[in-house]
DNA sequence: AATAGGTATCGAAGCGCTTCGACAACCTAT
DNA sequence: ATAGGTTGTCGAAGCGCTTCGATACCTATT
């Protein structure tokens, strides 16, 4: 293993002035750098990532919690997942990654070691258990998803609840009366996962303002669960004319069984998807849907965690507004015979 | 923050008495490490990762180089990933998520740092650009995937030869003559993954010992490629009844356009899959099919690692043999009227 | 001509831990 | 009673880096 040491004989200076080529924190004549720079090279010098952390008491590594569970958009939180780690090296940061196995214990595990500058929590509940804890360290962190109280906290999220109410207002403003809402699973909502339940908020008051009604029913993802949920809404709503989905599995299912059921999609029956884009085109049918921007998430989050590194950070809410893109599963409710 | 020497002071020994005390390298008397370890609750110490990884050379850290690409196998992707951060933990590593990004120097940036004390490596192609640098190094390592020369390397993978086989095998022991494949993207042959490679030359050997006709074709994800990639095919061979599906996304919307066609299933066409259990579970259909046991093989690579790095390792091939599950998306060829 | 202010570099201290050799203190077998 | 072995503990030396003065030189100002 290269060191600084050998590093600065190579170039004949000093271990201290090849660590400020290295970080620029001082000035440094363009020659001296150069040769510093050469031996760099030559050598194949790789700081010690150890022996930096213990001297800069800076890890240069962002912890990532991401669930355990696998009841609930695993692609999403991959893909923010990658989103993280990509924009992360960006900023010179590496990423650890924490599954919740290890539970609260891993922020003080992790706050107490050192082990990273910050964290980043995903698939954060109302009331998360791991919150105390991360207000109790002084540790910067970032949750992606919305808590009960976010006091003290930064967060980045889509705005679920105007995503709910967009997409109700675009099947009332094409003159559907009559709109169930396919859910998440049942567990989801019985973990009061902060982003169903602004959803369903966002739903339940935008219909109520616009004179709609509005039957919500949590769903397990798979084709005979879907079936159950779909003949029970429209035995119990037989004029339901649209349709919005949050559950990633339940979406080509419903229109298989729609379809099935000689139900056209979007002549009988509208079509919404609250799911990444990749599934709303990739659909038997073009999803009328808003996109869950997973790039955007992890970007903003890491964004926002770096910038309290550099003490520029500050507590606040970041919602990311929700666009509706229109495809092909919506259109005017169907007038009654 | 709490240190070793804080918490010697506090139990009345020296520093070097709590350290042997952590790690158990010498012998210590009870009633010294019952006071250590008082003094250690009390206080709230945690060991600095920088200064243990400077001291011992060991970071205690896996590195986890997960493929950037989103054009398959996504939640198998995941799933793997979590199975090795929590084999990991159970025996005291953390993972670090390295995206494909940075490419082949991510290898020679983190063994060059020390960051990890090896690494594993996902998605690995045929003749994949980091493995020539991961043989310079000796960065103990374990790749999930099979390239072409495994000399030298360890390598943990779900046996994909005989995953091909048994399926072709499964289906010609039913009568079925005329077997397609719907397989990954084209991209994904076009970079030559070996798992799916692999699986080709199973399907093709067997299937000529078996004197089947088997008919190959890559298919993209989603409806649209699936109904053309599957028009093509009934129009060369109409004679099919057999069809083996290896591409997640291409599985519901086969599904869909069988159903819409009117071939029922597994009466006119019987399908065997190539997916996670979750996925042929929760299909339209219950799907026969040969799971890819992410957990099984994110544990193996962990554990390989962990023996390298403890001087038991060596190069070894890890084939996870296939299992076939029957459920109800197969059985007898129908006669030919 | 003397001083102030920059700029470029060095030396040394120290980050918190592991680990090696030393050494008491005790036990056991002669 | 003594040599030889254990066992438990300590002190000190580093691991490779960052960072804080200090120093030496150079240019601009009065």
């Amino acid at each position: 293993m290269v060191t600084l040491a050998e590093v600065a004989q190579h170039a004949g200076v000093s271990a201290s002035t090849v660590s400020y080529v290295l970080s620029g924190k001082r000035s440094i004549s363009a020659n001296t750098r150069q040769r510093v720079e050469r031996s760099i090279r030559e050598l194949g010098y790789h700081p010690n990532a150890g022996a930096r952390a213990l001297a800069s008491s800076r890890s240069n590594i962002i912890a990532l919690m991401v669930p355990l569970r696998t009841d609930m958009y695993v692609p999403v939180m991959m893909e923010i997942a990658i989103a993280v780690a990509t924009a992360a090296r960006t900023h010179g940061y590496d990423v650890l990654l924490l599954t919740g196995e290890e539970g609260p214990d891993a922020v003080r595990r992790v706050a107490g070691s050192g082990l990273a500058d910050g964290m980043i929590l995903m698939d954060v509940e109302l009331d998360d258990e791991r919150l105390p804890l991360l207000r109790a360290t002084d540790q910067p962190s970032v949750l992606i998803g919305l808590p009960a109280d976010t006091t003290g906290l930064t967060c980045v999220d889509l705005d679920f609840r105007a995503t709910g109410a967009l997409c109700v207002e675009h099947l009332a403003k094409q003159g559907h009366q009559d709109i169930a809402v396919i859910g998440e699973a049942p567990a989801v909502y019985e973990r009061h996962t902060g982003f169903a339940e602004r959803t369903l908020d966002g739903l339940r008051s935008r219909s109520r303002e616009l004179g709609v009604r509005l039957l919500h029913r949590p769903c397990d993802g798979g084709y005979d669960a879907m079936a159950v949920t779909l003949a029970r809404i429209l035995d119990e709503r037989p004029g339901t004319t649209g349709i919005i989905v949050q559950n990633e599995s339940a979406v080509e299912p419903l229109l298989a069984l729609l379809r099935q059921q000689g139900r056209a999609v979007p002549e009988d029956v509208s079509v919404v998807a609250i799911c990444p884009d990749q599934v709303a085109t990739q659909a038997s049918v073009r999803l009328t849907s808003v996109a869950i921007p997973a790039q955007e998430m992890g970007r903003h989050a890491v964004e926002h965690l770096v910038a309290k590194f550099e003490g520029r950070g500050s507590d606040e809410v970041v919602l990311i507004a929700p666009e509706l893109t229109v495809r092909g599963s919506t259109g005017p409710a169907p007038t009654r015979p």
